[in-house]
DNA sequence: TCTGGGGTCCTAGGACCC
DNA sequence: TCTGGGGTCCTAGGACCC
């Protein structure tokens, strides 16, 4: 049997994320049309969907468009809480998880033929299983390729299965739009419909170099391959490389006090969220959008790694004095804070001239490295003295 | 059609170093 | 004094994804 090229990569997304959490924390609004956002919409349900609502589209337009539709503001604490019951389910599932998003994930299922069955065996009870314990529906494509299961599962949506055989890959592929192709959005999409090209088998047919001229290196030879199902990509873990909040303003005048008060309360926010995930971050990048919804970046590297709220705020403090000028010449609609170049908090040393060991010493040294690199940064602390050494365990506080 | 809140990756120029 | 080639880091912008 030729086992090496069966499809054994999962790729699995729930349907409408947030409008399926919505529908089911409220039977109210099961087999309803629901619309879930307040200045746009940012999910809808199937229901509101075949009624013509697709995201991200303005409220105001969505409700004369779907005027029989409930709109629910979102909650995004508990879209994260499902979101992990979730990632616990993939995890039960398969040890290779690849998350891609707050709701979607590739999972390597090819070791797992003997425990757990054939990749759709375990693609069928995945998703029975998201169901049951999540309450949630799913959907899930199975592919030889991470690309290929992708594609797989957006066509098996609603709620459906699609395996995608090795001998037909490329049937199945090329009859689909360009936009089909992961990486290509509304810009790539019109430079390529400027030139007749609107099927993945048109790309396909196209020689690497044109693709590499009309698109730039990387992304010419990305989608040559893709159009070929060339995808070696493997499931892999992966960790963030950044963190970031936004706010979005309203139009009209902010006031420089205001901007300032947002500002001290996203750093605020990602300060904690980073020293939650133990993590570090070295670069700190404002971002602005005017009222005319053009955006600029202002960026400042530390000299070193911090989890503090305060020295991060310094940095965006004066990445906003930076900005200042052009915000008061051109109105702000958006303010938000990148953080980037995460690492890890390493381990931290202290010295205190204290003569022995005690609980004080301990509370002094937890104090002094609170003080300095925020209060859930630290789980454990090691006193050295000059023969002897204490590890103690730190609950946070 | 007047616009959210998260993320990822790529490109390109300039500074700086060897 | 002028010149080459290669590499890394920083900053800014842009496309794309959900």
């Amino acid at each position: 049997m030729f086992v090496s090229g069966d499809p054994t990569i999962l790729h699995a997304d729930v349907d409408s994320f947030y409008a399926s959490v919505e529908q089911r924390d409220n039977p109210a609004l099961r087999g309803r049309p629901v619309m879930v956002g307040s200045g746009v919409v940012l999910a809808a349900s199937y229901e509101a969907k075949v009624l013509g609502i697709s995201t991200p589209i303005g409220m105001a337009v969505a409700r004369r468009t779907c005027p029989g539709a409930v709109v629910v503001p979102p909650r995004m604490s508990a879209y994260s809480e499902a979101s992990k019951a979730l990632f616990q389910v993939f995890a039960q599932t398969s040890p290779f998880v690849e998350g891609l998003s707050i709701d979607e994930a590739f999972l390597e299922v090819g070791g797992l033929r003997r425990i757990s069955g054939s990749p759709s065996q375990i693609a069928t009870s995945l998703r029975r299983d998201v169901l049951e314990s999540v309450g949630l529906p799913i959907s899930v494509g199975v592919a030889r390729t991470k690309f290929l299961a992708k594609v797989a599962s957006s066509v098996a949506k609603p709620d459906g299965l699609l395996v995608v055989p090795v001998d037909s890959e490329l049937d199945f592929l090329h009859p689909l739009a360009v936009e089909r192709l992961w990486g290509v959005g509304g810009v790539t999409a019109a430079k390529l419909r400027e030139r007749g090209i609107t099927t993945v088998r048109q790309v396909a047919h196209l020689p690497e170099k044109d693709l590499v001229e009309i698109l730039g290196q990387a992304a010419g030879r990305h989608i040559h391959a893709l159009s070929h199902n060339r995808d070696p990509r493997p499931v892999q873990v992966r960790r963030r490389r950044s963190m970031g909040a936004q706010r979005a303003l309203g139009r009209g005048s902010q006031s420089i006090q205001a901007l300032e008060t947002d500002l001290v309360g996203l750093v605020d926010g990602l300060g904690r969220r980073l020293r939650a995930a133990d993590r570090t971050c070295q670069t700190v990048t404002l971002r602005i959008r005017f009222d005319d919804y053009m955006r600029v970046t202002r960026s400042h590297t530390l000299p070193r790694s911090t989890a503090h709220t305060k020295a991060i705020l310094a940095a965006a403090r004066e990445l906003l004095a930076k900005a200042m000028p052009m915000i008061q010449r051109r109105g702000i609609t958006l303010v938000g804070v990148t953080l980037s170049g995460l690492g890890d908090v390493g381990p931290v040393q202290l010295e205190l001239p204290v003569p022995t060991f005690s609980a004080l010493t301990v509370d002094m040294a937890v104090d002094r490295v609170r003080d300095k690199f925020g209060s859930s940064a630290i789980t454990r602390a090691v006193l050295l003295g000059r023969n002897q050494g204490l590890s103690v365990p730190l609950l946070p506080d």
